[in-house]
This record gives C-alpha cells, structure tokens and sequence, in this order.
DNA sequence: TTAAACATACTGACGGTCGGTTTGTGAAAA
DNA sequence: TTTTCACAAACCGACCGTCAGTATGTTTAA
C-alpha cells in the first residue's frame, strides 16, 4: 500500500496509537516500533510524515491541548458576566464529562518527565493566556477585581495542573481537598471569586476516581 | 585498580562529574560512556557503585538538595521571630552567593524534563516541610498568621521553583519582576510578609546574570 | 511521468550484563 | 607478632539486545 489518497487519516492513526501508548506505558518506555507494530505500518510511514519520535509527541501535547482549549472557549460564553463565564468553564473542566477525557493523559504524568514538561509550558503559554483574558473582562465590567490578572491566571492554571492534581505526589484524599480550599481560599483573597462548593467536591471526586490517593 | 581502599571516593567522583555532564549536555544527551570517559574508569566500576543510569540522577539530585536544605537551616537561626528567620533564610537563598551554587542546574532544566520532575518533587517532598514549619513557629509566636502554613509553603516553593526562575519559559526582565512582585503581593494576603524590595531586587538581577531573558 | 506515500534493510549508539581479575581485609595459623 | 590465606569488594571490558534514525527502493495517485 503506498500514495494513499487520504495521508491525514494516516497521520491521524499514528497520532491516536501513540498518545495511547505515550500514556499508557510512558514516553521513553515506548518504541517507534511499538506504535508501528499497532499499527501494522512501517517505519518509513511514520519517519515521512514525522520528523522525530520528539515531533509526534508534540502533535500530540497539541492536539489534546486543542481540544481542551475549544472545550474552555465554548463554556465560556455561559453567563451573564466575566466572573460567571469563568465558573462555568471550570466546572466543565472539572465536571466528569469533561475530565475523562484526560483522565488517561493526567494518570501517566508521573511516568512522563517529557510529558510534564511539555504540559507546563502549554499551560502557561497557551492556557493561561485564556483565563487572563477573562480576568481582564472582569476587571472591565467589574464581575471580577484583579490587580495581577496576567500572574494571577498563570498561577491558577499552573497550581491545578501539577500541584493540585494528584498525580506528581501521592498523597490522601484529605491532602487534595484541603489544597483545593486553599486555591479557593486564596483566589478570594486576590478577588477572583469563582469556585464553588460543589466544583470542590466534583474536582475531589473525580481525582478520587482516577486513583491517585494512597 | 580494583579494590581500592576509598570507594566514597569513587562514587563522590562519578557523582560530580555526571551531576557536571548532566546538566551541562542535559541527562538524555551524556552517555554512560561520556562519564566513564571523563572519569577514566570502567563500565564495571560505575555499575558496581550504582543500578542504572537513573540512579546516578537521584543521588546526583540527593546530593544538591542536601547542600541547599543545610544552607536554608543554618539561615533559619537567624532573626529574632520566626517571621524573620524565614526573611532572611529567603534573602540568603535569593543572594548571589548562594544561587551561583545552583547556577548551571538551574540553567539546564529546560533540557532535562528529568531534573524538573525530580526537583519539583523534592521541592514538596523536603523543601515545603521546612518552609511549613516556620510558618508554623511563626503562627505560634505570634510574628506571622498564616491560615494554610503546609499549603502556602508548597505554593511558594513551587512557584519559586517552576514559575520565578526563568528557565521553564523564556521571558523578558519585566515578567520575571511582575512575577516576583506578584509573589510578594500575594503572599502579604495569606498573612507571609518576608519579601523585601532588596530581595524582589536581588532575585531579578541574579536571573538576569544567569542568562534565562530573551 | 513525477512525486507523494509508503516499505525494508540497515547503521551506530546506547544502557545494561556478565564472566573474569585484582587487591584490601580480617582472622587463623605459625 | 608475623605470616598466610580465604573471601569479598572494587573494578575491568567484551558483549548483547534494543532503539531512533537513515538510505534506498517500490508503488500508485495525480
């Protein structure tokens, strides 16, 4: 099989079996030739539609951060202001529906330096630039008042992303809960009052579900 | 040479010269034989003193949290509450002096997911306790009033860590001093006034020496 | 017919293993 | 006290399997 008439469908493929196997069994655990093996291809495919075993891990990190972001821009024309807009879409990212969808890339973090990484820095140029942007709407029709938004949104993404979820430290379920106040705690005090009781309790339940309690 | 009657020596030498290699060429990019070569020894040798190349990344790890835990607590003896200590124990941390030591680790994390995974659980793991405990002291004699001492502590050193120091994401002076102001600022909210305007100073021009702006 | 889309055989480097060698050490024998 | 010797720690280096990446060929859509 060669010139096939739809490549995307290709590239497709090898990005599904690699974020599979990437998070699943860990970047460096998996071989190029075990996504091939899966995916009845050869190396010749894979090395023509990416340069590297780097560069399919990038299109990966940015494709789920692509859906991710889509998901975040639709909950956020709910609501009738800035503050509520934002509530809305963390709930979503925090509700179950939303969550599984990470569910298998946020439990093999821990195995994944690469991965990591890669999220960090998505977070922090892609994410946060999102939230800061509704902090500032809040400041504008004064739902919200924040005197760091820029610093303010970067903290908040970057607190959830690895301090928060429970997948770099092993620890209780009384642990998470508590850190998951302080955030709410804290964001009060720095006037972005967005998480409710029941986000506490969804966010808590669902990284009870993932399993990164002791 | 086999047997030789000072083995602590061995392994202090295959520590210092793999912690030099790892974060100079970054952990994926040194070969074990880089090291053997450096150190002029023997596949044997290396693999007789430690299990596999990732343990030579823990110890090597261990070892420079080790120097800085010492640092932090023989600063901590200082001050007269234990609002102070922690003031200057930071203004130590934040001193030329004592970061130059941590210079080229800092400066080579971008090139080794390894080292940031590993640190930034070192940093909860061993650095936050400490800095709780002060908070702790200082809820007792009265010097600070900190609701959430352990989470506070963790988010200090973890934005200290990740999100101050400019290595993770390259940036401009001026972010770094927002970031740091921002830290400053957020931290007299939780009750934790120990940022001086010398220390907001010292962080940025020791960032700026280390080279992490665009 | 041309070039994109694959296939296949191969290369070099790397982490780790393993059988073997040297030598410090502690205790028994002289 | 001195000598001897068994033992194990320290070290050597050839070798192996694996893996990312390459060189070169083959097929087929346009």
């Amino acid at each position: 099989m060669a010139r096939n008439k739809y490549p995307e469908q290709t590239v497709d493929k090898i990005l599904n079996v690699s974020s599979k196997l990437f998070t699943t069994k860990g970047y460096d655990q998996t071989s190029i030739q075990d996504i091939l093996t899966e995916l009845g291809m050869s190396k010749g495919a894979i090395y023509h539609h990416f340069k590297s075993k780097e560069d399919i891990l990038d299109a990966v990190m940015a494709k789920h951060f692509e859906y991710s972001k889509e998901l975040f821009q639709e909950a956020l024309k709910k609501g009738d202001n800035a503050r509520e807009s934002l509530s809305y879409a963390f709930e979503l990212l925090a509700s179950h529906k939303g969550a599984r969808e990470l569910d298998h890339i946020i439990h093999s973090q821990i195995k994944n330096p690469q991965f990591v990484v890669k999220s960090l820095q998505k977070t922090i140029e892609e994410s946060a630039p999102m939230v800061a942007k509704v902090l500032e709407d809040g400041n504008q029709d004064h739902s919200l008042s924040v005197q760091y938004p820029k610093e303010t949104a970067e903290v908040i993404m970057l607190l959830l992303n690895i301090w928060i979820n429970p997948i770099l430290f092993i620890r209780s379920e009384g642990e998470t809960v508590k850190r998951i106040e302080f955030l709410s705690y804290f964001l009060k005090q720095l006037g972005v009052d967005i998480i409710s009781d029941s986000m506490i309790h969804n966010l808590n339940s669902i990284y009870s579900d993932i399993g990164g309690y002791k």
